[in-house]
DNA sequence: CGGCGGAATTGACGTGGATCAATTACGATC
DNA sequence: GATCGTAATTGATCCACGTCAATTCCGCCG
């Protein structure tokens, strides 16, 4: 009892309408009466710690996910304990939308550092949105962004080499950041190299690699998860790739 | 006018609830009724031929498109006038959910041979759903599986070897004709070797010498575009991939 | 403060698949 | 049926990146 006083400076939740992220995630768009509605059906739980996990694949779908502050990665285990990871979840963004098809969670989610994850149960939310057309509106824009996104990610791993899928990451990574109020070239990293190089389709050698090479070229400064980047345009031009290779055929008509 | 009746055998369009494609389309779960509704807003064209283009990337997003007959590729164009291959869709397959977000294409579709394609004015199909609670939670589900196939995917290019992409390629084809009531074991490809390697991120040469191995193995026979699958038990096990490489270390906690 | 264990780095080496280069096989056109 | 252009196959070579192995670094805990 005492010890829930203690720490209950932990539940302070945030209303939507009073969160900094409004404007990237679901309230976007919004009216402010409509975000209260949202407000209601959204469960706010204490922070969660690194290795927490938010659903494991083949759980059954409920909730979607929400980070507010921290990181997560979704990633699919393997039987031998190997895993691939297949996203990296800053605040703001949506996790479990792949879930709605089978309600059934198609793989896991583990938080990367101490995290505060709001939850909507989607079956409200469904309710919801059929009654709020600009909700049902955001929500296909949000399925849509996790769309393209995806398809990005295939483009860097159909046809780039190590060095313009790392560069791809840090400036990703980057941008992600600065469009949430931190430092776009100051940040660290919440996830391992081993993480990176399972997310990029790179072992983690050639992660470290290029992290040393991108550092002596002067693009960027390293030091351990700690990323300084100092040469914007110098990785941008890598990741358009001068050097690329692969597949500059015609297409046949 | 004369040309126009004679030809009009064309315009033979059928409902959606005539159509053979009902239970893996837009229209699955409705009720009749629902059906419909649905039927008023889609719109039928007159075959394309292959080549046609449905939209192109940076078009402005009007409507979503259903595969009726044929099949379609989406792809990313590059300024050199090369491509990604991003998908290839078989009928009752929903292209351009990626363009919501942004309302503008984020990449090109193209058809493979002569093809039937629906279209739906996505605008009335947001009003629509709206009312039509299992049309909004369809529409959720596609767009889910939308996500889920994509995740599927990278993984395939994240951590699979040139073999086993082209084994999975090979079955999702068999698989996804078998659901439209096609043969899974014979069927004719759409694409050429050169956008089946570019799909999977491979050279064509690749592709060429893995169909020349698989035949060699007795896992199909294969002459030109036409392949039959032998043994699919064989192609399965190279997909699960005994010899996996990359990445079977364990994560940390 | 010292010792332990996982993470990261660095080097040496091997190989899967890209690239380059011919050759052959089709399909379209007249 | 001859001609041409593109697709596909096949072979030879090369190299980017994976694998293996050793070392260093750092966070953690007693």
């Amino acid at each position: 009892m005492a010890d829930r006083k203690i720490i209950s400076f932990e539940n302070i939740k945030v209303a939507c309408k009073n969160c900094s992220l409004a404007t990237l995630c679901l309230p976007m768009g919004l009216a402010p009466e409509d975000v209260e509605r949202l407000d209601a059906i959204v469960k706010r739980n204490r922070p969660l710690h690194r290795g927490d996990h938010l659903f494991r694949q083949d759980d059954s779908f409920h909730n979607l996910f929400v980070v507010k502050t921290g990181s997560v990665k979704t990633y699919a285990p393997s039987e031998d304990g190997g895993e691939q990871v297949l996203g990296f979840h800053l605040p703001g963004e949506i996790i479990g939308l792949d879930a709605i098809l089978n309600n059934r969670h198609g793989c896991s989610a583990k938080v990367l550092e101490t995290s505060a994850v709001c939850e909507l149960p989607f079956d409200r939310l469904e309710d919801l949105a059929a009654n709020v057309p600009s909700l049902q509106h955001q929500l296909y824009r949000l399925m849509s962004k996790e769309i393209a996104d995806e398809t990005h990610m295939l483009m860097l791993l159909g046809k780039k080499n190590a060095e313009e899928r790392l560069a791809a990451f840090l400036l990703s990574l980057s941008n992600r950041f600065k469009r949430r109020g931190f430092s776009s070239t100051d940040f660290y990293l919440s996830m391992s190299r081993h993480e990176i190089g399972s997310y990029l389709g790179l072992a983690v050698e050639t992660v470290s690699r290029l992290f040393t090479r991108f550092q002596d070229e002067g693009l960027v400064r390293v030091e351990r998860k700690h990323i300084q980047i100092i040469d914007r345009e110098g990785l941008e031009s890598l990741v358009a790739g001068q050097r690329n290779h692969r597949d500059q055929q015609q297409a046949p008509s």
